[in-house]
DNA sequence: GCCCTCCGTTGATCTGGGTCAATGCGCATA
DNA sequence: TATGCGCATTGACCCAGATCAACGGAGGGC
């Protein structure tokens, strides 16, 4: 089950390194958090842990996607949360997971044991200021998420989750994609749909809708290629001010 | 504006005071809190900050009721926060606001300059960790509200923002009420719809047939009356797993 | 008293997106 | 080459909630 990283660089042992924002670790810290981090890797579409389940590690994911789910007992799902790498999984402080967490590609987890890891952010003031930062960051895509789910239409609805993926998808050196026109997919319809608030029909509907107006081209089932982003943008209802969207 | 408060015992001038969770506040930490807040007030309907604002302080809500919400500029609006008394106001490490802070009811805040604040959580570090609990237990709650406004039918909307309200009222001592049989809502039908992603006459026409099917009763049209919470909980689709809700 | 304004309720009608059902399209296995 | 399975698309129909419009009732000013 856990195997080690063929590119270490990938993770470093810093979590608030993964973002390349942070470099303030020195080495003693660095020690630190060796010494209490793991690697564990899942294949696509395992169940990395379920809602309720109580959980001694707190993790940050290193390379591939998850997904974070909440469900009603009669079938409803809707996504909470799109994993990607660099975001954190689990919460210091608290023993059990809120929601279900599912891995849709392959996925690697640098994971940290729980306790010396919160017993770390005590002693270590910049770790836990990057945690804050991250769960803030969050917070306000979170936020966005919600005026999504809440007043957008299905098409505005697909539009932002496209622009939400061009923004997030970065190359392996860190950087953002100068080239957005072809956006790659990391989820099905099906996870789509549950992150938009909407039926996989629908979600369908939409990009064929989107490829008939000239919007989009669709590239196979996982690649959408997009001639202007602005007319994207456009579509998607977002304020156009540029604000920093996590 | 700024008016002092008159029960200063309501607003402990450490931030995480406020919901009797952490007293580790020593004479000396108190003293530096003290050296950079103030209160100020603000009446019912004011516009306490505006998206794009330039913020120099942060703030702990002390009395009243605000809302945190989001605007398309075709006139959609969906809250994205309810910020109740203990609710923390802006964000270290940000000088510009998200989102449009408006007082609904006469609010009091506890305020701190933002920049020796942000020093002080580095100081001490039992503050910057109640200030991360505070960012994930919102978390947490946005979560839940994701799920609310993707997946819920509008009568599950209304009966879940009940058992919201009925769960986040508290006596002025700090305790949850007891007697949740009565609920006052915060905020107006207006308000109710742009939380739920709803219009106000579906709002009204959900309450109206709670009452009608014997769930609710109203008193006004700020007070409803439930005679058995559970009926209430039921109708609310929620698990009832009875989980940390903030 | 009267008028006006703000909120909330109720009714009639419309529609975006859900539901149900069929079809298509790789891709793997035999 | 056929068989089957997992996704995605498309079509036909329906309904929950939006929209448009009228009405009611509680203050508040004069």
């Amino acid at each position: 089950m856990n195997k080690p990283l063929t590119a270490i660089d990938n993770c470093s042992s810093c979590p608030i390194r993964h973002r390349a924002v942070c470099s303030r670790c020195d080495d003693d810290e660095l020690v630190e958090l060796n010494a209490i981090k793991f690697y564990k890797s899942y294949s696509a579409g395992q169940t990395i842990a379920m809602r309720g389940d109580a959980l001694d590690v707190v993790a940050s994911l290193v390379s591939g996607t998850a997904t974070l789910e909440r469900a009603i007992e009669d079938g409803r799902t809707q996504l909470v949360g799109l994993l990607l790498p660099s975001d954190f999984i689990g919460r210091p402080g608290r023993s059990t997971l809120q929601y279900d967490v599912t891995a849709v590609t392959d996925v690697t987890l640098c994971c940290f044991y729980r306790k010396p890891f919160e017993d770390l952010l005590v002693r270590i003031p910049h770790v836990q200021e990057r945690m804050l930062e991250m769960a803030l960051d969050e917070l306000d895509a979170a936020r966005d998420w919600m005026l999504l789910l809440g007043r957008k239409t299905a098409r505005e609805k697909i539009a932002s989750f496209l622009m939400l993926i061009a923004k997030r998808t970065v190359h392996p050196d860190g950087h953002v994609l100068g080239d957005t026109s072809r956006i790659e997919l990391p989820i099905s319809r099906e996870a789509m749909a549950n992150f938009l608030g909407l039926t996989i029909e629908t979600v369908s509907r939409q990009f064929t809708g989107l490829r008939k107006d000239g919007v989009i081209e669709l590239d196979g089932n996982r690649s959408v290629i997009v001639p202007d982003l602005e007319t994207l943008l456009l579509e998607s209802g977002d304020d156009s001010d540029g604000g920093p969207l996590i």
